[in-house]
DNA sequence: AGCATATATATGGATAATCGAATATTCAAT
DNA sequence: ATTGAATATTCGATTATCCATATATATGCT
């Protein structure tokens, strides 16, 4: 068999904890939900939507790479995160049931995405 | 309208980031697991049942409790958890799935817990 | 090369979580 | 009332988490 990519597999042995533990912050929450609901964002438009630092940001979506929620690719200047597509089924569903029933969660941040994307691609500022 | 129970109100209000927060700790995800599989429990047989102090039972239970996730009824000496009624459906699915995909969680502490069941009811030592 | 933008990491300090041990509290029964 | 069992709480120490600030790395462009 191939072998499988680092993301996946920190994904493929995640734990409840694991991933309990990194849902238990409200910037990592909200963040892998709003990427969950846009398929891929990167870290400037997350720094904008939210209003927070980019360190902070990037902090953040650290741990949620390394606890194997999210998987990142670099284009260019940008590093895109997505929701790493070798989350166990059952993690899945856990996000599909707190998205469905908590949208106010992210409800302020997609506004901003959203006016951010009137200016065409990230060029964030 | 009856006014709800305590517990009730705070899993009214419940929270995803409380709800992860409180999930974030294998002792309480695993007990509330073992509650959720057995109805109810003792905090002396879930010290049995995972052969962890009485006090460290007591204060994790403690904040399943304050964070509405589990109600407590005294009976006796006995105080027994059980999972909060009021609980939202989208809580409720997110144990549901926990649990169904991670079953040898509490492969170890149930299997003391049937071995204790053997000595009629609690009747702890 | 040199500069600007995007992202990541290091440092130090404040706050919060967790633990073991000791101590309270509550209830039942004598 | 006193004892014993079950549960809860407090205390001090340790560790983990989070932040802001500063700095480093990486990429693209000229």
């Amino acid at each position: 068999m191939a072998p499988l990519p680092e993301a996946d597999q920190r994904a493929a042995e995640l734990s409840p904890v694991s991933l309990f533990r990194a849902l238990s912050d409200e910037l990592r929450l909200t963040s892998l939900l709003l990427i969950r609901r846009e398929k891929e964002l990167c870290v400037c438009e997350l720094t904008e939507a939210f209003e927070v630092s980019q360190p902070k940001v990037s902090r953040h979506l650290a741990i949620l790479r390394d606890s194997g929620l999210v998987a990142t690719e670099r284009r260019g200047q940008w590093v895109y995160y997505s929701i790493n597509p070798g989350l166990p089924t059952w993690a899945l569903r856990v996000l599909d049931e707190t998205a469905a029933h908590n949208e106010a969660l992210i409800h302020t941040p997609l506004a901003k995405l959203g006016a951010l994307a009137e200016r065409s691609e990230p060029s964030c500022t």
